[in-house]
DNA sequence: ATAAGCTATCACGTAACGTGAGGGTCAATA
DNA sequence: TATTGACCCTCACGTTACGTGATAGCTTAT
């Protein structure tokens, strides 16, 4: 398939095709001797998965260093991509539940608060960008968010109380009314500085123990940390309603 | 309030609404002695609106002209808003089963054609910008699409003769075999220089009598066609299974 | 007075193409 | 064979919407 075929097929456009080629993110199997581009079925498939990844905002540099990662695995690719898309539609519906209530609003049916007139805009923290990033993006990840590498010294030492405090009850049940109590304050200490949903909020727990580098970060504040705050995170977020 | 107070409740950046500020689409109500930017309740107002537009993907100029139009109607504006939103999802949830018919596919479970591959990505057509754009946007909105500016006088000459086949008949039954077979290569016509779904279509239809441009243009090849081809699409689209 | 956080303007840089220019290739048709 | 329309190439400037860092002033609580 020659430049328009897969243009027309795909929906994108040949200047975009030719970008792909240029930063190396497409090549085409082939070239005929006039220099035409060729792609092949390969290279469909290979597109397929670019798109997707376009589909939840990733980069083209950072598409390209996935796809060319030796660990780069399809399907687990397509599962990470299936998250994210559901992700990115449930805050489609608070955006549309915005325009629906805003216009209950203007009708005089319903009050509304500032807060609520923007629901669903700040798509700053993906909760599934976290997970994205550890397998295959960028791999400065720190202990609760990059944000945090811009804290005043003030956040930063409310941080490490936190640690403090909660490695001084580590041997405790993660359920129990006093852990529960400060893992409510670090929920709204990330919260302070990102967006968590509470689904985001105990997968971030899960990070803790799966990702050695959390691991050791947060353990400096007490053997068993991690696992505690995981296991705390998860009861907190199972014990909470849904919002 | 002052811009990260703004900025933190929204979820966008500071140097946005400074970016906002600069080209005129937001300016703060006030401003300190210092220079500092205040922004009024009418302002977060605005910045809803904004934020809708932009989710809808209208570019900052346009939602600029927009918002400045004296025909300007918010309540109007946040129908159209849902509409775009609603498709906006449609469209998101076609990609969501792309990706899990991939899935199925690389399993063995399924078989998949290349149209199928890439099912969802095709966003170029939004069938609601034609009503945006007629309503607030770029007023050079030609008889069919814009992309109909860029045809080959082969292409121009099929829309013609499909124009005078539709005028021919415009005397019969919009409901009638004939007329039906005939709207057929309209529709299918349409979907090879753009994508319609059957509702886009239908509404398309009502554009042709409910804009004049579009109904005297259309009228040139017969009196009475804009109308006949509006009844005769909307049976069209009725009699068709939603795909 | 001090310090931390917030604020301003300025300005260069970035990502991902869109667009136009100029010219070659391909395939069908006369 | 010549012609024509559609497709193809490379080149390169321009666009949009900020991100980022630099520099310096302002605000508020201690």
């Amino acid at each position: 398939m020659r430049v328009k075929e897969v243009a027309d097929l795909v929906g994108i456009s040949v200047r975009t095709l030719h970008h792909y080629d240029e930063i190396g993110l497409l090549k085409p199997d082939t070239t005929t001797d006039a220099g035409y581009r060729v792609y092949s079925d390969a290279n469909l498939e290979t597109l397929q998965q670019i798109l997707f990844f376009k589909e939840v905002d990733f980069p083209l540099k950072r598409i390209k260093a996935t796809l060319e990662d030796p660990s780069f695995n399809r399907e687990e690719a397509l599962e990470m991509h299936r998250k994210m898309l559901l992700e990115k539609r449930r805050r489609l519906d608070q955006v549309i539940n915005t325009v629906e209530k805003t216009l209950q609003h203007w009708k005089g049916d319903i009050g509304m608060t500032a807060e609520d007139k923007f629901k669903g805009f700040d798509f700053s923290h993906n909760p599934y960008e976290l997970e994205a990033r550890e397998r295959w993006g960028d791999k400065a990840v720190d202990e609760a968010h990059e944000k945090a590498k811009g804290m005043s010294e003030a956040k930063q030492e409310e941080l490490n109380e936190l640690y403090r405090g909660l490695a001084a009850i580590r041997d405790k049940d993660p359920a129990s009314n006093e852990a529960q109590e400060t893992i409510a304050k670090w929920y709204v200490f990330l919260n302070e500085i990102g967006s968590y949903s509470l689904e985001a909020f105990k997968g971030l727990g899960q990070m803790y123990i799966v990702d050695e580098r959390f691991t050791k970060n947060i353990d400096q504040f007490g053997d068993g940390l991690a696992q505690f705050m995981a296991d705390a995170m998860a009861v907190y977020a199972d014990n909470r309603e849904p919002n």
